[in-house]
RNA sequence: GCGGUUAUGGUGAAGUGGUUAACACGCUAGAUUGUGGCUCUAGUAUUCGUGGGUUCGAUUCCCACUAGUCGCC
């Protein structure tokens, strides 16, 4: 069964969306967030853990899995949802945005990427057609075609051979066969450039997808140029289709981003942080190593539902994150994700109820961001 | 009791007769956005056991004291 997106509401101030997207392995609401798991596994957690921190998707890494352990590997166990035990619906990102982070001897020609391993600096050539390949065996659900992600700041003729390049990688990638419940997300690029930004999101629609995404954002270019990007594409994407801003995970980013259409998140940053002793909380971000919390035995967050502020003090996790024991870094990515996917459902009850702003105004009020 | 030896921040320790006393750990704070990396960045001794002396100048040289340590009786 192909991928199922129901608009269910439109916000009457802004462009927000309340939806449903459906796969063949479950369903869940947008606006939604979905954590990273990069090599088939969102660190420290099992499957069962994620699922009680509210996540009803999560994302996985071509690249990664790519080179190890090899996407026959994956395969031979039966795909991705069998090989991790997980069997809600899986993302796959197409390794674009890892060319990009692994740049350091990466060639990019109109055939392909050539780049170096992380692993063994082994020379490594990935293509459209091969990373859509990889993604067919590994059998997640959304597949995301294979991109570039441009630097930021860059010039304009070069982000428009960019994503031109993209486009032409795009259709490349479409003409793969997927697996029957596969589904294929194209990617908007265009940096900072309306016009380009225009141009990549009506190009890549002609394509034709079963959902789309915004790239080339989070990647050190400064919140309001962010925020253009999004909307110079999502005002010509179609309505019957999910978009997707990818790794986007900032708690105020959220709000920004489904203002201007946006149905999807990805981000490393809850469980990133995490493991370095930070946590999401209502007023703001919290890090745990500060000495006030030395001896505070209540919970992160007295009204946060999640495992680890139902059982663990501040002061516990804090000796836990100091003296580098793993489940300090558990504790926090548990409750770092609820956060995210607890915040995910109020918004979504707050555009049931059409009070959206007002929502956002009452979390702004708490919320102390940078 | 005698002789030797050492004495630098929270810890382990470099070092020099003369501008801001290495480095590591710890501690304190910050960063982190389609995860290579429990990672990265910054701050953290107005002062070198105590008291004298030599010197233009001493944490560095000398003396005494105190404390630790080793050996001998």
């Amino acid at each position: 069964m192909k991928l199922k997106y129901e608009l269910i509401k439109k916000d009457k101030q802004t462009s927000a969306r309340l939806g449903r997207l459906t796969t063949d392995h479950g369903s869940c609401e947008t606006p939604i967030f979905m954590p990273v798991g990069t090599q088939a596994s969102v660190k420290t957690l099992n499957p069962e853990e994620l699922v009680a921190a509210g996540s009803s998707i999560v994302l996985a890494n071509t690249y990664h899995l790519w080179l190890r352990p090899g996407e026959d590997v994956i395969e031979a166990a039966g795909g991705l949802h069998k090989f991790m035990n997980y069997s809600g619906p899986i993302l796959t990102d197409s390794g674009g945005f890892q060319v990009f982070s692994l740049a350091d001897t990466r060639k990019i020609t109109e055939e392909g990427v050539t780049f170096k391993s992380h692993l063994d600096g082994s020379n490594l050539f990935l293509t459209p057609e091969k990373s859509i390949e990889i993604q067919s065996k590994l059998g997640s659900d959304i597949v995301m075609s294979f991109d570039e992600c441009p630097a930021y700041p860059n010039t304009y003729d070069y982000i428009k051979d960019s994503a031109l390049r993209t486009l032409r990688w795009a259709e490349r990638g479409k003409k793969i066969k997927l697996k029957s419940h596969q589904n294929l997300f194209g990617i908007v690029q265009g940096g900072e450039f309306e016009d380009l930004r225009k141009m990549s999101a009506l190009e890549t629609v002609k394509i034709g997808f079963d959902g789309y995404a915004i790239g080339g954002t989070s990647v050190g270019e400064g919140k309001d140029v962010m925020y253009k990007m999004v909307e110079y594409a999502t005002k010509y994407l179609p309505e019957d289709k999910p978009r997707y801003l990818m790794g986007v995970g900032d708690p105020l980013d959220f709000f920004e981003g489904i203002k201007r259409g946006i149905d999807m998140f990805d981000c490393v940053l809850p469980t990133r942080i995490a493991r370095h002793g930070n946590a999401f909380t209502r007023s703001g971000k919290l890090n745990i190593r500060n000495l006030k919390y030395k001896l505070d035995f209540n919970p992160l967050e007295e009204k946060c539902d999640c495992y680890a502020c139902q059982n663990f003090s501040k002061a516990y996790i804090r000796h836990l994150i100091i003296a580098k024991e793993v489940l300090g870094g558990r504790l926090l990515s548990i409750h770092n994700i609820r956060f995210l996917t607890k915040l995910m459902e109020d918004i979504r009850l707050s555009l049931k109820e059409d009070r959206f702003l007002e929502f956002e105004q009452e979390f702004l009020k708490q919320y102390k961001g940078k």
